[in-house]
DNA sequence: TCTGGGGTCCTAGGACCC
DNA sequence: TCTGGGGTCCTAGGACCC
């Protein structure tokens, strides 16, 4: 775990971005309270304009409660199709500058930037050169942290917000950081503080000068690892421009709660054929399929299933789901005792479509076979002798395996 | 009319294998 | 004959982030 010396990685936020990307669609609500939030029952507030924060909305704040705070707030239904083209947009320009860019959300981003100061000059001007191109390109502001590591990068975004730019050298960073409430470090939600809290620790200092092992002991060995080494400053992680999808899926809260199992069957019908799409768009199959379910207590539950094959194909999803929805109701009796809230189905274990997965014999007692076969020639002739591309087989004669496990042993040998 | 919808990561127990 | 530990997969639940 190594301690950067340098500044350059750069953390940029958007500013109230779906309230700023509506306002350029309807520029005479510029300067007054608005928000972004659907209009349904129990929607909240996706975004707020700085003015509507002013008088105290802010967050996922429930829109009825923000309307009791601010009677005339102008209320813009959201609009996904014209956040999502925003952000491509941003996106892009910070791409201009450095090809390691790390989009975290849809108005976020880290971008590593030591690689470009020969060409592009420190990064503190690289930072406000993207500020400028943003500006110019979107009509958007963004604020933009600079550090030497991700973390501090994001607190100092967090600190200029709105429409700013702050650097943080690597020797100011600890006393910029140890005065800090523990929320500020990431991963301390509202549970951990609580915790946290009840042992006395309440800024990142106190963290700091615990030692590790209580920490570890409170939260566990990754958490504990993960803030002691934040609240010194140390964060190893590198700027990854490409991640793969872990999974994706489609839920919804419901305006009144459901009692009828058809509606909820309907429901999952629609929401499996989105998450079909999304996986056939990105060219992924789905070995497991989660069920959620909330209901009206709150309580949530979830089911899942992974499944003989991978796949993508809508109709064996929305299967999949019926069949967990149908044990879970089964296990907890009358909807009517108690409705459902949110229902949603979600695709896991995501692999490319047509990997070799599907192209290899993959049943547990095929492996088992290729396994004895395997040890055999290996003792007679020595390791090596094994060629795994002899292996697969084409996918037409491929059976259909049990599981897939088997076939990904033999793709890495 | 008091909390959405998209995700990620971690933990923990049981099953199973080596 | 008795017993152990490590690794991986599966499932359920929960905390957290934006």
């Amino acid at each position: 775990m190594k301690n950067a010396t340098t500044t350059g990685i750069l953390h940029v936020d958007m500013d109230a971005f779906f309230a700023s990307v509506e306002l350029l669609d309807f520029p005479e609500y510029r300067g007054k309270p608005a928000v972004v939030a659907p209009l349904s029952g129990r929607s909240v507030v996706l975004s707020a304009t700085y003015e509507a924060r002013a008088l105290g909305i802010k967050g996922p704040m429930p829109l009825a409660m923000a309307k009791r705070l601010v009677p005339d707030v102008i209320v813009m239904p959201p609009v996904r199709a014209k956040y999502t083209k925003a952000s491509a947009e941003v996106m892009a320009v910070f791409r201009d500058f450095t090809p390691l860019v790390e989009p975290i959300s849809i108005d976020e981003a880290f971008l590593d930037v030591r690689g470009a100061t020969r060409l592009l000059g420190s990064p503190e001007k690289i930072a406000a050169d993207i500020r400028a191109a943003v500006l110019d390109r979107t009509g958007l502001t963004c604020s933009v942290g600079v550090a030497a590591t991700k973390f501090m990068a994001k607190l100092a975004s967090g600190q200029c917000k709105p429409n700013g730019l702050l650097v943080i050298e690597p020797d100011k960073a600890l006393e910029f950081l140890h005065p800090l409430p523990i929320r500020a470090l990431w991963g301390v939600g509202p549970q951990t503080a609580k915790v946290l809290e009840k042992r006395g620790l309440h800024t990142v200092g106190d963290i700091a000068d615990t030692p590790l092992r209580s920490l570890i002991s409170a939260l566990g060995e990754s958490a504990g690892t993960h803030l002691h080494d934040l609240a010194w400053g140390r964060d190893p992680r590198s700027v990854v421009p490409t991640r793969m999808e872990k999974s994706t899926g489609r839920e919804i809260t419901f305006d009144e709660d459901i009692t009828d199992l058809d509606t909820l069957r309907r429901t999952l019908l629609a929401q499996s054929e989105r998450v079909g799409s999304s996986l056939r768009l990105g060219n992924l199959d789905a070995r497991t399929v989660a069920l959620k379910v909330a209901f009206a207590d709150r309580q949530t539950v979830s089911r899942s299933r992974t499944l003989p094959t991978a796949t993508s194909v809508s109709r064996t999803i929305y299967a999949t789901a019926v069949e967990l929805l149908d044990a879970l109701i089964e296990e907890v009796g009358e909807l009517h005792r108690n409705p459902v809230r949110l229902i949603g189905v979600r695709a896991e274990q995501l692999v490319p479509s047509g990997s070799a997965d599907g192209l290899l014999w993959d049943s547990d007692e095929e492996w088992r076979e290729i396994e004895r076969v395997e040890d055999a020639v290996s003792q007679k002739f020595g390791r090596g002798a094994i060629k795994p591309a002899s292996l697969v087989v084409s996918p037409t004669d491929a059976p259909i395996g049990e599981s897939a496990h088997g076939a990904t042993k033999a793709v890495r040998e």
